[in-house]
RNA sequence: CGGAGCGUGGUGUAACGGCUAACAUUUCUGUUUUGGGAACAGAAGACUCCGGGUUCGAAUCCCGGCGCUCCGACCA
């Protein structure tokens, strides 16, 4: 793409009612637009970021059995009043509108309850499971107080998965399943390193669930690291039962503060009882089906990986989330006048041609712009390569390479661009 | 939901109760320039969040509303 079709612009200051780091740069860079509190737009290369986030999740999420879905947003308030969750006294973030008859409805914070009356007209028998069900899609929740930019948001994208099986066992297996796909999906996204599988409350059907957490310090969450092991233990559920269950001594711990991109849950039969989605096993008996849940917020993985990754500078994108590969710079040739050839403009041209035709997402910036404003915007942006047609180069027959994480610089023959 | 702070051109800031609301950035024109947000000249852009009140006079003081940020609580 090149930079001159790009609408959005960057600027030099962040909004001043925007703290967070995420926030700030995001804007900044022109990848997001704040609407209002905790509600936010995706501009055109934040979209790209977003949707590289999505699609690493749903390959993973399909090679584990997943069948993508889209559940409405509007809830009807019958599927959830048997699981006790329509009250506001008990789930106090929803967001309550109404039809002009007066029919009450919600705005979906999560999708078990309409997921699970879905299920009951396709489940009757142990022959239909297991199944595997997710969704990306915009949940609504009415926080009392929004924060750290698009890390906690009032409507956010989530990829929810939904288990359905005949037995714990089956289940499982299917959550260690579930567990793996995660670890490859952060691995894939860039943030394997910082990210720990983090023991947390399980509710009622299970001892525990497990959160990845990955860290830093605009993370809202506190947890305790066991670096040998590469797990940790959310202060919520820090006790000796806990150390006992995973063999682990209090003082191996290291207190951290992280954010929360994924978390994975047993539910039991929680809403299958409620809503009696029961299936008939092999003597013909009636079984509540075994459920669990799997959430990533995309947005939130984003603003996380803003966190870890930026400078002073701006963003620094892990390759395979990065909305470009390659960014192209041309600084005009400063002796371009009529009717004589612009040297570095056709240089440029010709290797942003290869790019494309080798199918490399790369943002040329033609722009006539300053040196120092192209590179600025290149550092800000964050694409990880960035290279520099000058005269200076072509002079030699080369292409400057910058790596925007490590900032090594290579030059590169033009030959060489195939 | 408790506590604190803040609302001024698109953005960031300034202005004692008193002159045409200032500066930077941004955008536009032109000249000049091209390896780190260049320089010069000219221009554009604000009912100072909204509604009341005090005053000869309000961006400034008072009351109410709305919005934003931070700390805490909450986060099924």
């Amino acid at each position: 793409m090149k930079q001159s079709h790009l609408f959005t612009k960057t600027r030099r200051e962040a909004p001043k009612d925007e703290v967070s780091k995420n926030a700030q740069l995001l804007i900044r860079a022109g990848f997001i637009h704040k609407e209002m509190a905790g509600v936010y737009s995706f501009l055109p290369l934040g979209l790209r970021t977003l949707n590289k986030i999505v699609g690493i999740i749903r390959e993973e999420i399909n090679v584990i059995g997943g069948e993508e879905v889209y559940l409405a947003s509007l809830q009807d308030k019958k599927n959830w009043v048997p699981t006790n969750r329509w009250d506001d006294a008990v789930v106090d973030n929803w967001f309550k509108t109404h039809l002009k008859n007066g029919t009450e409805l919600g705005l979906g914070f999560t999708h078990e309850e309409p997921l699970t009356a879905i299920m009951k007209d396709h489940i009757r028998s142990f022959r239909d499971l297991p199944r595997a069900v997710y969704q990306f899609q915009t949940k609504f929740r009415n926080e009392e107080r929004a924060k750290s930019g698009i890390m906690r948001a009032r409507e956010f994208l989530m990829k929810d998965l939904y288990s359905f099986n005949v037995d714990q066992k089956v289940h499982i297996n299917f959550y260690e399943q579930a567990k793996q796909a995660y670890v490859k999906i952060f691995e894939r996204i860039g943030l394997g390193a910082k990210t720990y599988i983090t023991f947390a409350s399980g509710g009622s059907f299970a001892k525990y669930s497990h959160e990845f957490q990955t860290l830093t310090e605009a993370g809202e969450d506190t947890i305790y690291i066991h670096e040998g092991k590469k797990i940790a233990v959310n202060k919520e559920v820090l006790n000796d039962e806990v150390l006992k269950d995973l063999g682990i001594s209090r003082s191996d711990l290291v207190e951290k503060k992280a954010s929360e991109v994924g978390n994975i849950f047993s539910l039991g039969t929680k809403f299958s009882d409620a809503l009696g989605l029961v299936f008939k096993d092999v003597d013909g008996i009636n079984k509540p089906v075994i459920m669990g849940c799997y959430g990533i917020g995309p947005g939130r993985v984003m603003g996380t990986i803003a966190e870890v990754y930026s400078d002073e500078k701006g963003l620094i994108w892990p390759e395979s989330v990065a909305p470009f590969i390659v960014h192209l710079i041309a600084l005009s040739n400063k002796k371009a006048v009529e009717g004589v050839e612009d040297q570095v403009k056709k240089v440029a041209d010709e290797i942003y041609a290869k790019f494309i035709k080798r199918g490399v997402e790369i943002l040329y910036d033609d722009r006539d712009a300053t040196a120092g404003e192209k590179f600025s915007d290149s550092d800000l942006i964050g694409i990880p390569t960035r290279y520099v047609v000058s005269e200076k180069t072509i002079a030699n027959g080369e292409v400057e390479m910058k790596d925007r994480k490590t900032g090594k610089v290579e030059m590169v023959k033009i030959s060489d661009f195939k």
